[in-house]
DNA sequence: ACGAGGTCCTGCGAGC
DNA sequence: TGCTCGCAGGACCTCG
């Protein structure tokens, strides 16, 4: 489930593919997934257009076109961008979401499994409109642990919840969220402004370190998530808690607890490493 | 203004 | 063996 390090991942590795490359022939399967746009006007913007740069905003695929807009792709829960040297087999076609020729060889697929993931088309004015309701981003250099507090602790919800909420916090899913409230030591259900300043600090440390860790790794495989090159990350052999409920704590081997009592989202945790009260 | 809960979507694995 | 059912969950939406 791509969140930042994975699509961070992806950006990185179709970067040096379709930066500057023209596109051609587009080819859209689903419409439900368009926001913003026509399929009609999608098609007629892409045709020709061509790619000059290729970012990342929070869990978003953003790639900046020469006409001034930007191809925004959101791949939520199995979304991925990938290239293919030539024509898809049948699998792949079978999954594709919107497909795009790269003038003189090669497609760029935006596959996903489940569909969930949306596609945008934005000028500028809805870029910035778009990118100005999602929280600062984590890893920037400029990102502080007293913003960070500042940013998460003006709300009684489970810091958990907080955490993921893309407003205040850009990146942060499910998957990290777990692993940095255990190696923070913190019980996910705390209220977000019960939390102390040395609290938030280690928080703020834990969050910066596990996405680091993930990006070196490629990011995290579950299922579907792989690289923009096709390739599995290996997170998913570091990870401490997520996905490892009944299965000893790896610091004082009590057993992992998996509860669906935070927005109804899978959390494991360590009763005695992060205190957590019965 | 904020919080709770529903919705989308398909594949997979548990259980009978 | 084959079927049903629940779960995976990000981000949007509506409702109270």
């Amino acid at each position: 489930m791509p969140e930042l390090p994975e699509v961070e991942t992806i950006v990185r590795d179709i970067r040096p593919l379709i930066t500057g490359r023209t596109l051609t022939r587009p080819k859209l399967y689903h419409t439900h997934v368009l926001r913003r746009v026509t399929k009609t006007r999608l098609l007629r913007v892409l045709a020709g257009n061509r790619i000059e740069a290729v970012d990342r905003r929070a869990k978003h695929i953003v790639l900046c076109l020469k006409s001034g807009e930007r191809l925004v792709i959101q791949p939520r829960m199995t979304g991925s961008l990938v290239v293919h040297p030539s024509h898809l087999t049948p699998d792949e076609r079978r999954y594709a979401v919107l497909q795009i020729g790269l003038e003189g060889n090669g497609q760029l697929i935006f596959r996903d499994v489940r569909r969930l993931g949306t596609i945008w088309l934005l000028d500028e004015e809805g870029w910035q409109a778009y990118t100005q309701h999602i929280g600062p981003e984590p890893l920037e250099a400029d990102f502080g642990s007293k913003q960070f507090a500042r940013r998460l602790s003006n709300s009684r919800q489970a810091i958990k919840k907080v955490l993921m909420d893309q407003r205040r916090l850009a990146g942060v899913g499910n998957i990290y969220a777990n692993e940095a409230l255990f190696r923070a030591r913190l019980d996910p259900s705390r209220r977000a402004n019960r939390l102390s300043q040395a609290e938030y600090q280690s928080l703020y440390r834990t969050v910066r370190a596990v996405l680091r860790e993930a990006i070196q790794e490629k990011g995290t495989t579950v299922r579907d998530y792989r690289t923009g090159t096709g390739e599995s990350g290996s997170y998913q052999q570091i990870l401490r808690v997520y996905g490892r409920g009944g299965e000893p704590c790896l610091l004082c081997r009590t057993l992992l607890a998996t509860t669906h009592a935070i927005d109804g989202r899978a959390t494991t945790f360590c009763w005695r490493c992060q205190g957590v009260q019965e």
